[in-house]
DNA sequence: TTGAAAGCGGTACCAC
DNA sequence: GTGGTACCGCTTTCAA
């Protein structure tokens, strides 16, 4: 193995010099840095995790909760943080918490204490949880939140304009010819939740739409609620909607779920929009119109701020990504405008 | 932090011998383990990871590949395995490497090196790969098969009994009157493909029912694939299956889009079932009848094995575990038996 | 701007 | 069966 020391003696630099070079010390000469530089190069050099850990006490790995495995937001965003952390060199350590848990904080003390890490990706829905900040400021941990409904002064915000996708994806509904749009919300806390509904509100309203209290319905962005939701949405077949927009993906597949169990084929009779573009969006069928979430440039969002060697530069500078309206089958022009 | 000093003073004994005793050597008065075991627990002392792989070149940490997103079978075993090594107090490292990469051997030298793991979990469909084998026992790494279509006899396999399990399954068919049974099977050479196969075929040779060639078709265990097997074999309307059992959840998934694109219903017009129980099996509509994966066991399985510290006791033995047949709304009788 | 030396918390090799 | 001591590869403190 090719250490610290072989650096230094075909550099011809002391090892202490290597080392600010490795940690991106100022006070080094860029001639020597250079030469410190290519040397590493040379010698395919790799600086030991575990060296570092061991003398400095903390871990340059990063951070990552994760609390379910149904392979939607948070599976697909852990595999884009990996994918991150590879190119940028670092590691990726996950931790499992469960926030129903009561003593999820020792879960989390232990995690902390075990691994070390002093920065984490926070994703949803635990990046929500106020007490979680607060224990990582004051174990002094750096963190990125994606997509979060709370933000943190002192932390990295990323997420997309979700008021301006729940815009884009009600008005893809009204371009269609639907005047009879419902909505299932997600988890009324979340700014998620809000701004969707926000957009869809405001497209709504835009077009001299009515907005109908029976037709928003609360799904909690899970597919069990949304499924009671979606139900009486389109109990009265005299009056239902022919179009929904879910806050997230499971929440449409529920509702398609629910259509096919009254009778009801999506998207001829019912035209479903989803949010997200997580797995199941491509496949159930039919596969679902829905807002695309750039979980690779989060990832790598987070990863770079996070290791950034001049995080106060960084600091506070809340980033809005770019997401993308995705249309599929689920969406059609109503019944109404087919007759004609 | 308490580190082994501490211990040894309150024990009494030297840091030495604490070592001897973090590491299961025999030659410990078991007089002089309890002591030191005792303060250990006061003094609540965890060794420190860092320290021990700086020393001995070597993590204690389980490592597992992964390749897939999708929230499968892949997934759920991450997650688990996640808890086994919480529950276990080791960590669980994770790497991102992509079979189809063609330097993935670069990839995975990389991981090793850098991670500096000596022991892996492998889970389909990389722990099928023999250079990966081959690679692994080069750099002296110990790993557990989950799923494996290829035995390693270095390794211990832990698996279902898939042939039992295809029969049940088919079975289950059989008992609800179905006598025109398909299968869609998965990767031509995995084991897990030809056992499920086998035991469809074994469910269908036992109740004297017919093998149809044109109703066996290759999904390769993807959603994409069975979708073209599913529309072959379901064309003929004088002459289909009325029910399918494909060799895993996403590709029943694919049997329920083609059914429902040929204006066919499920379960009414045709009965289908998944293998693996993952997410999807309960996401889309009808809810899948399936094999349930004991995931939980596997994982746990794997990482016992793998940190036992008689290792030699545990060579080679391949352990078959329990899966359950989860009926759930895909599968009826068929629609001759609902006429009568 | 650079270097020498100490030491992070364990393990390995050696004595006893 | 037990203890002393060197040392893994790096960062830190202090001095130059």
């Amino acid at each position: 193995m090719v250490t610290i020391f072989d650096v230094a003696k075909k550099a011809g630099v002391s090892i202490k010099t290597v080392s600010r070079v490795l940690n991106h010390a100022t006070n080094v000469r860029s001639e020597t840095r250079k030469k410190v530089q290519l040397a590493m190069r040379e010698l395919d050099y790799h600086p030991s995790f575990a060296a570092r850990e061991l003398r400095s006490g903390q871990s340059r790995a990063i951070g990552i909760i994760l609390s379910d495995s149904s392979g939607g937001f948070q599976g697909r965003l852990h595999m884009a943080a990996l994918q991150a952390c590879r190119n940028a060199g670092c590691f990726l350590t996950a931790g499992l918490i469960d926030e129903n848990d009561d003593n999820w904080t020792d879960e989390l003390a232990a995690f902390t204490s075990r691994t070390r890490v002093k920065r984490m990706i926070l994703v949803p829905p635990f990046c929500d949880s106020t007490l979680l900040h607060e224990q990582l400021i004051a174990e002094d941990i750096a963190f990125t939140l994606i997509s979060p409904s709370i933000m943190n002064e002192g932390a990295v915000s990323l997420g997309v304009n979700e008021e301006q996708a729940g815009f884009e994806i009600t008005q893809h509904l009204i371009a269609l010819g639907h005047t009879k749009i419902g909505h299932i919300a997600g988890i009324a806390g979340h700014v998620a939740t809000q701004f969707r509904k926000a957009g869809y509100l405001r497209a709504l309203s835009q077009s001299g739409l009515k907005v109908r209290d029976g037709w928003i319905g609360d799904g909690e962005f899970s597919f069990r609620d949304a499924l009671t939701s979606a139900r009486k949405m389109l109990a009265d077949a005299d009056d239902r909607p022919t179009a929904i927009f879910a806050a997230n993906d499971e929440m449409a597949a529920a509702v398609c779920y629910t259509a096919n169990s009254l009778g009801l084929s999506v998207p001829d009779d019912l035209s479903v929009a989803g949010f997200d573009d997580v797995a199941i969006a491509t496949t159930i069928w039919p596969p679902l119109t829905t807002v695309s979430q750039p979980f690779d440039v989060m990832a790598e969002e987070a990863v770079r701020r996070l290791i950034d060697t001049d995080p106060d530069a960084q600091h506070g500078l809340n980033s809005t990504l770019e997401c993308r309206l995705i249309i599929r089958g689920s969406t059609a022009p109503p019944p109404s405008a087919r007759e004609l």
